[in-house]
DNA sequence: ACCATGACTCCAT
DNA sequence: CATGGAGCCATGG
């Protein structure tokens, strides 16, 4: 699998994620300098399950909200990942926006 | 280059 | 709040 060179800085960005803190594809497109490839950072994730080095489970959509799609057992595996981080929910699937990393 | 897909986001209904 | 369409973009066939 070659390693383009978008997925790699998407990948980048999030390794840099705090722990207890987490950040929207948005923010991660914006820091790449394109605001509108937030679906293709989902994309990039997805394609490449590597929760060894990569914690995608800080990584959320503009509303705080979980990955309905999360591809490490779903929502719920990610919600226990993120409270096991010491990250709250407002509610079931929903991520405290406070949480969200300012980049 | 074109088409289909999707862990997105925005806007209308 | 649910649903759907449009727009954008990376990726793979």
């Amino acid at each position: 699998m070659k390693k383009s060179n978008f997925s790699n800085r998407v990948y980048q960005v999030v390794q840099e994620v705090p722990v207890g803190r987490v950040v929207t594809y948005g923010q991660i497109a914006k820091k790449l300098g394109k605001p509108k490839t937030a679906q293709a950072v989902g994309k990039a994730l997805h394609q490449n399950p590597n929760p060894k080095e990569i914690p995608c489970h800080r990584v959320v959509n503009h509303f705080g909200r979980v990955a309905k799609n999360y591809a490490f057992g779903g929502e719920i595996a990610q919600k226990k990942q993120l409270i096991a981080e010491g990250i709250k929910f407002k509610n079931k699937n929903y991520v405290n926006l406070k949480y969200i990393t300012i980049l």
